[in-house]
RNA sequence: GGUGCCUUAGCUCAGUUGGUAGAGCAAUGGACUGAAAAUCCAUGUGUCCCUGGUUCGAUUCCUGGAGGCACCA
């Protein structure tokens, strides 16, 4: 294998206990985390994302956390890029990493990573979008079909968001997607052992509600309210903020909103899921299972020596 | 205590002129290589309150019972 250390990564759906294990797991190992939550990275999201309290991230030291502003552009592709010297930087110095969240892309593009892209240019995606809203896909579907039948018979051609980045890519390129679409795995410098935390699903559910009612208590109907003008930003394009940004343009009522967010915090949770169980070689464990992760990863450390 | 109405999916309810049933919401499964807490696709789960009767056949009609609601006492 020859590899240098060893990426500890811990996945879950939100509310399952990553933070309180991570803190654990990185305190025993005597590293720091790196997150892989895609709305952590945002500063503003104090209360919404629930990220590490000031003492958690004080104990620890925390890469991607509170890191960027809601204005900021970002995406899985450029995570990758940040997020693997990262890992590789604090590895070199610890002999291992923590990596710790709930997002199923931002992990792929960790533990497999993208096939190097052209950049599109925010044009052509403003243009497709626009393309979209006044004629539908049907205009699209036909461009793409001709344009890369590969990805045409690949994607799924009644999703907007994938029709349009085939497009962008087809058409700053003038080549088809699937040509440079490679899929071949990046080498990392590290071992990887993943564990995944797995809940009863109704108990699950029951902590998202309670965390939910415990979040408004806590603030997070005027967190909202001052991020209100900035609603079109793809950041807050988050559950808990845009089921209040429709209570305060008189859409539902305030105790609709917070069911909706519990709702929405639910479907999420699984379709979190969805993505971990596809995922390979990840080991399930309840969250109250600390000595047991513990010995695993102990012993898979062991192993990898 | 009396009278009337109600009881069907997890919830709110529709319906079957008698041939074992369907909407909304909730829920479930899935896809996903640069928007991903996004976006998209698929799926109906049922002692039709219980009991006896009529009937070839009852969730539907009739008897009795249970529970709920309203009004009257």
């Amino acid at each position: 294998m020859n590899k240098q250390g060893t990426l500890v990564a811990l996945l879950g759906p939100t509310a399952s206990g990553k933070t309180s294990l991570s803190l654990d797991l990185a305190e025993w190992l005597q590293t720091e985390i790196v997150s892989c939550d895609s709305r952590q990275f945002f500063q503003e999201l104090k209360i919404g994302a629930a990220p590490p309290s000031a003492e958690e991230l004080q104990k620890i030291p925390h890469h991607f956390i509170q890191h960027l502003s809601i204005s900021s552009d970002y995406n899985a592709g450029r995570y990758e890029q940040d997020a693997i010297p990262v890992i590789e930087d604090v590895i070199a110095r610890k002999g291992t990493a923590v990596l710790v969240g709930g997002s199923g892309m931002y992990a792929k593009a960790i533990f497999h990573g993208f096939d190097d892209l052209p950049k599109a240019t925010p044009e052509i995606r403003d243009e497709l979008i626009k393309e979209v809203n006044e004629n539908g896909l049907e205009n699209l579907q036909r461009e793409l079909k001709k344009r890369d039948p590969e990805t045409y018979e690949r994607i799924d051609l009644q999703n907007p968001q994938r029709m349009i980045r085939a497009l962008e890519i087809i058409r700053s390129t003038g080549r088809p997607y699937s040509e440079m679409r490679k899929g071949e795995p990046r080498k990392r410098t590290f071992g990887i052992v993943k564990l995944g935390l797995e809940l009863d699903r109704a108990i699950l559910y029951d902590r998202i509600n309670q965390r939910v009612d415990q979040m408004v208590k806590d603030g997070l109907i005027e967190e909202a309210r001052e991020l209100f003008p900035f609603r079109e930003h793809n950041a807050l394009q988050t559950v808990g903020y845009r089921e209040l940004f429709d209570y305060f343009q008189g859409l539902v009522s305030r105790e609709e909103a917070i069911e909706k967010i519990k709702k929405n915090t639910r479907n999420f949770a699984k379709r979190q899921m969805t993505w971990f169980k596809r995922e390979p070689g990840i080991q399930w464990f309840e969250p109250k299972d600390r000595e047991q992760i513990i010995e695993f990863i102990a012993k898979r450390l062991d192993d990898e020596n």
